[in-house]
DNA sequence: ACTGTATCAATAATAATTACCACTCACCTT
DNA sequence: AAGGTGAGTGGTAATTATTATTGATACAGT
């Protein structure tokens, strides 16, 4: 992890950002929290939160700030698309190229400083999919 | 106003659509609220917020639910992209080709069955490049 | 060991949205 | 046009997700 000098490396973080390398899913701070609980029993939501949204700062981590009501977190910093299952709300890394030139066209035709994107696709994943309808109805 | 047979077309639902037409913003269900005060004062938060889901499910609106932490709504429902402030929220909508292809690829590439896709870029827009550096500490 | 600061856990506060409920009024039937 | 009915309303309470506060604790440098 990369620490500002007054940063320390607590035993909290380091279990937050390991259970967070742990899965590809791109889990909630409240899934987060869980996982984490599982090993730090003790240890408050709160620090969740604060950690995580400080790991996204240092860009340690990704924030995932896209459809849905919750936050979201990845460990993988590197540029990417997401697609969301718009049944159960899972959120899943999509292998399309990233577009480096669209940027600049939107920056030609707008008056923004364009910093950059985000695509996310919506479907409808394989385990919701499988699910019959009666299934869906009860969710 | 596309109604269900049993949806009625109360004076409530006309206005928000109004108001909402007259902008070409993306106003947040709060901004709706307060513009369509000013036309029918006693109209409550509640009522703007069922009204907006609902036009949103039925398709006449379009919800964007994508960065920030409000759920912003828009009069044009044809596809199209949006670009977003990071200093002061407002989103605007970008004039960039819809790309219709890349659903397709996301489909192959996916164990989802793709729905569509959305983009957002993100930047700074004009009015907050234009500020110094002492208004957007104020802010 | 002492002091200053970073971080913690617990909890309170806030922001955005949704749910509830008694009353109202849009629309149908006559 | 008058009456009946249930979808919709306004006001408020509840919920959900997140952030701030607080007092205690741990660590680093002296």
């Amino acid at each position: 992890m990369q620490l500002t000098p007054q940063m320390r490396l607590t035993t909290q973080r380091q279990i937050i950002l390991e259970e967070l390398g742990k899965v590809t899913s791109h889990p909630t701070a409240n899934e987060v929290y869980d996982m984490v609980r599982k090993r730090l029993p003790r240890i408050g939501l709160g620090t969740v939160y604060r950690n995580l949204e400080l790991m996204a700062e240092t860009g340690i981590i990704l924030k995932i700030e896209v459809g849905g009501t919750q936050k979201r977190f990845d460990a993988t910093t590197a540029p990417h698309y997401h697609i969301r299952c718009i049944s159960c709300g899972k959120v899943d890394d999509i292998e399309i190229p990233v577009m480096t030139d669209i940027d600049k066209t939107a920056a030609k035709i707008s008056q923004y400083q364009v910093l950059g994107h985000h695509i996310e696709f919506s479907g409808i994943c394989s385990s919701c999919n499988s699910s019959t309808v009666e299934e869906t109805l009860v969710n």
